[in-house]
DNA sequence: TTTAATACCCATTGATTTAGTAGGCATTGT
DNA sequence: ACAATGCCTACTAAATCAATGGGTATTAAA
C-alpha cells in the first residue's frame, strides 16, 4: 500500500518534540506521551528503537528520559525513518525468480535512490518548530 | 512497510509483456500467465483492474485476450502503479488529530510530489524490452 | 537505605491488509 | 453447439501492524 507506517510518522513527531526541547535535559516518556496523546508503552517501543539506532540517548531512573544524541540540524529525516522502517526500497521481493528487463531494474533502483535522496535532503531542524509557538515541557500534567 | 505491493509490480511486468507484443493482437491470460509463472486467476484480477482504469482493453470469447489501449510510449509507470496501488502518498493517516508543524506538512507534501514526479518520468516503453531478446507469444504451450 | 520514577525487555492480542485460490456467469469466434 | 476466453464475487491463509501489558533494572532524591 506504499505508506510509511504510523510508527515511522510518530517517530518523526517525537524527534521534533525532542528537538524543540533543550538538548540538555532528559525528557521522560510520560511528557512525550502527554504531548502527542500516545500511550507511554507504545512510545516506549519507538524510542527504544531510536535508541538502538543511536539517534537518542535514554537515561534511566528518577529524572531520566530521552534526549537527542546530536544537534537537531545534523539529523536527516531519512535516517530517522530508516531506523524505524528499515530500508526505504519501494520494491517488494517477489517469489518467482522473475527475469526482469534492464529498464525495469533501472527503474526500481532509481526509485529507491529518489526516495532516499529526498528524505535525506530534509533535516530534523527544518521539520521542527524552531521553538516558535512551542509550549514547553516543564508543565505539571 | 513502505513497499509497492506484489500486484503493482506484477502489473508492471504484464504491461511490459503487452508492450513487447504487437499492439494489434489480443494476448490471452493463459500466455501471460505462462510467461510470468503466475496463475491465470491471479493475473485476471490484476488485468481487470488495469482494464477498469482504461489502461488495457479486454476482448472476450475465442481468440480474446488483452492489449494495450494506447502506444507503450504514452504510458507513464506512475499511471500504471497508481491504477493498482491507489495514490502514492507515503503518509499513513494517523488517528490522533495530531497538530503537525508547518515544516512537517511541507515535508510530507514534498515526499508525495517527489515520488509521483519520479514514477511519471519513466514511460512504459523505457521499461520494456524494446523487443530486444524477446521471445514471442506465438508459441504453443 | 528506602522509595518513586524512570528506562528497558519480551510476549501477546486484535485488526487490517495482502497474496493467492476458486466457482460460476457472459461473450464470441469457429 | 462448443470451446476459449474475459468478467465477477467470494473466500482463505498468511503476514503485518498498532497497541497493550507484565515484569525487571537502574537511578536520583528523600
Amino acid at each position: 500500500m506504499y505508506k510509511i507506517s504510523a510508527r515511522g510518522q510518530y517517530a518523526l513527531l517525537v524527534m521534533e518534540d525532542l528537538a524543540d526541547n533543550s538538548a540538555e535535559k532528559f525528557v521522560p516518556l510520560k511528557l512525550l506521551s502527554h504531548r502527542r496523546n500516545l500511550s507511554v508503552k507504545y512510545l516506549e517501543q519507538i524510542l527504544i528503537q531510536l535508541g538502538k539506532a543511536g539517534l537518542v540517548i535514554g537515561s534511566r531512573g528518577n529524572n531520566g528520559g530521552y534526549k537527542l544524541s546530536k544537534p537537531a540540524e545534523s539529523y536527516t529525516v531519512g535516517e530517522i525513518l530508516r531506523s524505524i522502517e528499515g530500508n526505504l526500497s519501494p520494491q517488494t521481493p517477489l517469489e518467482n525468480n522473475t527475469v526482469v528487463s534492464e529498464g525495469s531494474r533501472t527503474f526500481w533502483q532509481g526509485f529507491e535512490t529518489t526516495v532516499n535522496s529526498y528524505v535525506d535532503s530534509v533535516s530534523l531542524r527544518e521539520l521542527a518548530n524552531k521553538n516558535k509557538d512551542f509550549i514547553g515541557f516543564d508543565y505539571c500534567i
